[in-house]
DNA sequence: GCTTCAACAGTACCT
DNA sequence: ACAGGTACTGTTGAAGCG
């Protein structure tokens, strides 16, 4: 019998102590499946040393008693061929302790691919891909299994992965949870959850709502709604490190297990942090905010604003420090009631844009759904490279620890400061990438010093002088051209599809993850992490993109092109086309790399820092880069005062306008007309508090959330707000959700925030700082009319 | 003992 | 827990001053 199905979560059990995969799926008939693979064995690799045959390793290993085969195979190690010997075993939990047994033989110099997990072990070596179509003969099982799907299989054969877009229809359950606790922060030890507000994609909502702070009936309603439901994903906003985590403690207090999968289970924290619930795919959205640089504090109401899910102006928010007071008023807990109610309704709609790129992500990388979000963009890569290599044979290096060693990066052009007109930003597309397939620079091809070149010849770097083959073709390059054409290809099929379509929806999404993974394969080449490290692989791309910039402005200049500014992989000319045609067809013929204009601007205003720039499109919008606007560290009242400024600069050309406006707000401020939220400034904790060497502002305001009992972790963002008072402003930081706005030292905002990011601008207008302030006269003016 | 100033710490941005 | 290059603010402690 043959079944088609969709790869949604993957696992493995030890029955009678015999390893088995386990493949959740959905069939094309929408049927949930199981299907039990019990033939693959785990293995992994010894390579011998110098002098010693692999025979020899075989020979040896065969004493053991685990050791259910062993051969010698042919492979490839940094592009090199070595003899290693495969080991297989029945265990896939005692290889990395076999291995080490391993290493310690006399012929054994090292021992691979033992820190591999049997489960991608599988995926890889069976070219089986998560949130893929697969085919595969499957047989019924002799003894019936208490899960919860459709229908159970034994695999008879490995699975055949079928190339398809399409996606089956799964159901999404999405949920948000609000805990109490009288004061501070809520603890699954003795603080109940009292609201869990759910919603399905079937278009359902649902409240489970504690009384008398019994949470036992709410945590067993909401086990048996997801059991009814069935959902194969389950989405939450901060549910791997919170919701779950204090969900499946709580259920342990009152002696009951949390059972969200189709095993009956519960929730387990596993790589890279995620919380598993087999048989389904459990995502948390928090995981993808980051592909939102825009949205600077990462929080649910923000990313749905953003997204356009639910304006921010809509929605009811309370803040974390006022949930007991609402839950403790019956007036209040209605509120309480609405706004977790919204956390849901946003949660979901956050999944809806979401979804499509996670599992585009999740096939394109070969990591599970659940497990794709939360692996750093570097295990993302890497993964993504293990899938390929093993094509080729390439044994998957060990991680190792190396000490950092910094390297050159990329030029910076000195801007010329003022306005400029009619300036049109050139670029060169995936510039490293592309430097990379063009000269084959890769792990695999690199020539180190004192090695003699190859017959077929090499490429050298220019500055650091490092060599790599011209042939064969390394891993990186075969890697980027599969993804610059694939995402080519992709772009090129959008253009004929209606953008309310459901393919188009699906192909968008799978040239977004493209482009995730191609431009982030630089920054993995030159990460201390990367199983693949080696400096010159890096440091080359710099040193020719260094290179072929610096040849570009020559080439511009050559033309009589004016270089305003410079950075990486752009240079921003006076928009003339004909020499920027010529430009770009030398660039082409000369260094064989594209460059293209990227985008006009009617104006562009400079000042004298690098990466900091404001340019007015065509359209009249403004393109604010680096400056203060665009930064999450300045209060909002700031920002907006500083876009303002720039819109009248620019499309206005007035000065003097943007001055008066300044000193209205300025006045506002000081008259505390200026809504509050605009005064919070917001700074993230990069490391434990008590690792700083220095008192800083948010620092401090961290404390003090933690001594009214809020815990504090690394990374989070801390809102504070500058009170007035004695002493350095560190002693004056308050969070902002402690303080009131009587306290608030409203000078501070107009020396420290608002004048410095006004100045910034109109400085270039020589206008002076002083300029900036009100003008008393204008008070007296004002005192006069009114008498 | 006070002010001044350069070095440093820290954060967030650009490509 | 993908790279290096850059701008900028506030803290710190030594230098400079009298």
């Amino acid at each position: 019998m043959k079944v088609s199905f969709w790869l949604l979560d993957i696992n493995y059990e030890v029955r009678n102590g015999k390893p088995e995969i386990w493949l959740w799926g959905i069939s094309k008939n929408g049927e949930r499946v199981l299907i039990i693979d019990q033939s693959f064995t785990p293995y992994f690799y010894a390579v011998p040393k110098e002098g010693v045959s692999p025979e020899t390793v075989v020979e040896q290993i065969r004493s053991f008693s685990w050791v259910s085969q062993a051969r010698t195979v042919k492979r490839r190690y940094f592009g090199k061929k070595v003899a290693a010997v495969q080991i297989f075993c029945r265990n896939p939990e005692k290889i990395p302790k076999y291995a080490k047994a391993v290493q310690k033989l006399d012929g054994v110099k090292e021992c691979f691919e033992d820190d591999i997990r049997y489960s991608m072990r599988y995926l890889i070596d069976n070219d089986v891909v998560p949130c893929g179509w697969h085919e595969i003969e499957v047989e019924e099982p002799r003894e019936k299994l208490d899960v919860k799907v459709d229908h159970v299989y034994v695999a008879k054969a490995s699975p055949k992965h079928v190339e398809s877009t399409l996606t089956p229809e799964l159901k999404i359950l999405g949920f948000s949870i609000i805990c109490y606790s009288s004061k501070g922060m809520p603890k699954p030890e003795k603080n109940p959850v009292v609201i869990i507000s759910v919603a399905t994609n079937d278009g359902r909502e649902r409240q489970f709502v504690a009384e008398s702070n019994d949470d036992k009936p709410v945590l067993e309603a909401f086990m048996r709604y997801v059991h009814d439901f069935d959902p194969d994903i389950i989405v939450g906003y901060g549910s791997n490190r919170q919701d779950l985590p204090y969900l499946t403690k709580r259920c342990q207090v009152h002696g009951i297990r949390l059972r969200l999968d189709r095993i009956g289970g519960e929730p387990h924290t596993s790589v890279y942090g995620h919380v598993s619930i087999t048989g389904r795919a459990n995502i948390d959205l928090y995981d993808f905010a980051d592909e939102f640089a825009e949205v600077k504090v990462k929080n649910l109401e923000n990313l749905a604003d953003y997204l356009g899910v639910m304006k921010r102006s809509e929605r009811t928010i309370i803040e974390d420090v006022d949930y007991a007071e609402h839950w403790e008023s019956p007036e209040k807990r209605k509120l309480l009631l609405k706004f977790s109610a919204e956390n849901t309704r946003c949660i979901m709609g956050i999944a809806s844009r979401i979804l499509d790129f996670a599992t585009q992500l999740s096939s394109l990388v070969g990591l599970p759904l659940d497990h794709v979000g939360t692996a750093a963009v570097g295990f993302r890569v890497e993964w993504f490279i293990i899938k390929h290599v093993h094509k080729i044979g390439e044994l998957v290096p060990k991680r190792r620890e190396r000490p950092y060693t910094p390297y050159a990066g990329a030029i910076v052009l000195p801007p010329k400061p003022g306005i400029h007109e009619n300036i049109a930003v050139l670029d060169f597309k995936s510039m490293y990438p592309n430097i990379m397939v063009a000269y084959n620079i890769s792990p695999d091809t690199y020539i180190p010093p004192g090695e003699p070149p190859p017959p077929s010849g090499f490429f050298e770097a220019p500055e650091v002088g490092h060599r790599f083959r011209k042939e064969p073709p390394g891993f990186y390059k075969e890697i980027l051209t599969y993804l610059i054409s694939v995402r080519d290809k992709i772009r090129s099929q959008l253009k004929s599809l209606s953008p309310k379509s459901v393919e188009y929806r699906v192909l968008d999404a799978r040239q977004k993850a493209v482009k995730v993974v191609t431009n982030a394969s630089y920054g993995y080449a030159g990460w201390i992490g990367a199983r693949w490290y080696i400096k010159p692989v890096a440091e080359a791309a710099t040193a020719w993109g260094r290179s072929i910039i610096s040849n570009a402005v020559k080439i511009a200049e050559k033309l009589g092109l004016t270089v305003i500014y410079g950075d990486t992989d752009s240079l921003f000319v006076k928009h003339e086309p004909e020499k920027i045609e010529k430009l770009s067809k030398e660039i082409g013929e000369k260094i064989g790399l594209e460059i293209k204009p990227d985008k006009i601007y009617t104006r562009v205003l400079f000042t004298e820092a690098k990466k900091r720039y404001c340019g007015l499109l065509p359209n009249g919008q403004l393109d604010v880069v680096g400056l203060e606007v665009v930064r999450g560290d300045w209060a909002t009242v700031a920002k907006k005062v500083q876009e303002k400024i720039l819109e009248i600069v620019l499309k206005e050309k007035s000065p003097r306008k943007a001055v008066e406006y300044v000193h209205r707000v300025i006045g506002e401020i000081r008259e505390k007309k200026t809504p509050f939220r605009e005064l919070v400034i917001w700074k993230s904790l990069t490391r434990p508090l008590d690792e700083y060497a220095v008192r800083a502002a948010h620092v401090e305001a961290a404390k003090l959330l933690l001594k009214e009992g809020w815990e504090i972790s690394t990374g989070d963002k801390i809102g504070y707000v500058i009170v007035a008072g004695e002493g350095k402003l560190y002693e004056r930081a308050k969070p902002y959700v402690l303080a009131n706005y009587d306290e608030v030292d409203t000078e501070y905002y107009v020396q420290k925030q608002i004048l410095p990011a006004a100045s910034r601008i109109l400085q270039m207008f020589n206008v002076k700082k002083e300029e900036l302030l009100p003008p008393k006269t204008a008070e007296k003016t004002k005192l006069t009319e009114f008498f």
